[in-house]
DNA sequence: CATGAATGAGTCTTCATTCAT
DNA sequence: GATGAATGAAGACTCATTCAT
């Protein structure tokens, strides 16, 4: 009387419906955001009824949270596969930004999960930046140590601001990728970087 | 209509109520996001009755973007006046850096709710961002004709990445002052550059 | 700066202002009812203060009922006045259906709110009905004295029944006079009678 | 997808659930009208909890709604039942007056609720007397044919007529039935007639 | 395991009415 | 008298979560 389902679920596995409830939750998340969507949105798109969502995950938070931590998961393995096939500075420093680049281009949507600041999830996901801030600030020390880094800089503020700057150009990119080259967005990610004690001014006169 | 004076009692005491929501809200939001926060609590705190609320603004979403609009006004302001005050690119990009700090110093509550990219409430602060990047954007073109910006960088992406940057560690060092000494936040917006074709590891070597 | 209202209203009489009010809260009642219309609306539309409007009346059902039983004041002196002139029993029958009808035309706004039974504003309204049945009751007893009447009906029930049609057609035709010719609508109040012992179809047949 | 029931234990629970909110529902309209009623008072007089009400219906208005075209379903429905058993115009006549009122009889708050014209259930309302009206037109027109209606009268104009008697009498009549015999209310209703062209008077005289 | 009807606390929003100026 | 800002009690509606089947 009421076909809500997409999909009836007469004898799917466990693991089926929490995946088909994971993809269905990564979708309205990335269109709408943790608020702008409700556990019966998920379990309806999922094809399941209310009260299966609450037999994989203890509450919305919870999905989110998992998708979040999952997501960066993926990137940081694609980005350190890209990488450890490069050698060189300059090589690695490109691999790391194609890999990242073409982690959007394949998940928009968990793309916009992981960067989209909500206040109200910033208990996820300030975890989430806070979590690849941590990555990078290691690679800074090691660059640092090789003099490849500005030994004057925190590397703790410089990997914040490098992380801020790369959420938030692939979030702006992946709303709409029509908006620059994916070239464009690649190169400015390995351009930008912290310069040298000697200022440019003082190079360029 | 009433010509002893020129605000009435009622008016005057109107305009008074309203600071006290806006200043309330301002807290508020600051803490809690703008899903976080009733309008309740909004009058609640500023000592009025919830319905005077709704005498002032349309509704939640109303005081937030009031509030928005005007500390971007009062930033870009006080960044304006800086600047104009400095002479030579390296002493207006530190005038910069320091004008963005000092405001975060004075304002941390605008400047949380400036900078965090609550989903849904996208709709007022995408523009936000956006504002701050277009800004941007008409000075890296400008640098870019005076020779001291990459002439092979599109302007638009880079004014993205470099907001994401500035917003994302003004926000992070908001939060706790004690995580980064002032001078290392503005050493490290001063030195965070787009480098030139050449990369800095030829230089290096 | 808020300037609501449509006159401004300096030095005006007591008596002016209380018309001002009535006047506005008919046009609104007979658009929107009771219920659609708040006491604020009435004071905007009188070019008042909202405060003003409780000066003149103890609340919203105080101005609704008074229009309510003024508006039957002048629609009885209008039909007695009319029927008067009138002599023999069709002339008067006629005078009664043209007098309702004429008023109707004049008084669109006010036909409405009479005729138009909200239930909540029934304690008012089921009076202003009630009260033109006892006239029209009277009526009826008077006529069957004088054989012009069935003599086995109830004048009571009688009366009501032809309030009853009296107010819908009216009603019905007030909110848009073309769906019907004036005189249609005179020659059915007039046709429509409560006919004698004989059935018409034995007088038919 | 469910071979064994036809109807599962929780649709069947959902069945009875609406209909006590539709009982529920139906018993306060009719004493109270459409404003008079918070959905919470329903939800409360159908003993579930507030937000059940809107697991079944849109919103208050949805529900008196479907009061209202169901109540006058089945009126319509015995008035046709009464009327085909009878025969001869006469009979006819009183079959349809005594049906009615035997349905005011039984369904006091339906009646109340389908007669009593409240201004914002105006546009449900309007339908519930205008749907009426159409049928009794048609019976006009038919009627008319057969000689047994004045053929210079307007149909649709009588048909309202007809209708605001009728209603007015009924709700009348079923707010105290002690207020008339269901005699002299049955009696009114076949004696209230549009007579032909030659006036009482003159027939009388 | 899955279902989906039911729950009820929580929010937004409106508006009749008051009262200090 | 008039003003209009403020009040706060309702009321409509949502949605995370539970639980009997």
């Amino acid at each position: 009387m009421d076909v809500t389902h997409v999909t009836s679920a007469p004898a799917r596995s466990r693991i089926q419906t929490r995946t088909r409830l994971l993809d269905a939750a990564t979708r309205l998340f990335a269109d709408r955001g943790l608020h702008g969507v409700t556990s019966h949105e998920i379990a309806r798109a999922a094809g399941v009824a209310s009260g299966t969502f609450y037999l994989h995950f203890r509450d919305k938070t919870d999905v989110y949270r998992q998708i979040v931590f999952h997501a960066i998961e993926d990137l940081v393995r694609s980005v350190q596969q890209a990488v450890g096939a490069a050698s060189g500075s300059v090589a690695r420093q490109r691999a790391r930004a194609e890999a990242i680049v073409a982690f959007a281009e394949t998940n928009r949507d968990l793309i916009r999960i992981i960067f989209s600041t909500d206040t109200e999830a910033a208990s996820v996901e300030a975890d989430a930046l806070t979590s690849l801030s941590t990555g990078l600030e290691a690679r800074f020390r090691r660059e640092r140590d090789e003099g490849a880094f500005p030994n004057d800089l925190d590397p703790v503020v410089c990997a914040r601001a490098h992380v801020g700057m790369t959420a938030h150009l692939i979030d702006w990119w992946t709303q709409d990728p029509s908006r620059a080259s994916r070239e464009d967005v690649i190169e400015t990610l390995v351009r930008m970087q912290f310069v040298g004690p000697r200022s440019p001014d003082q190079e360029q006169s």
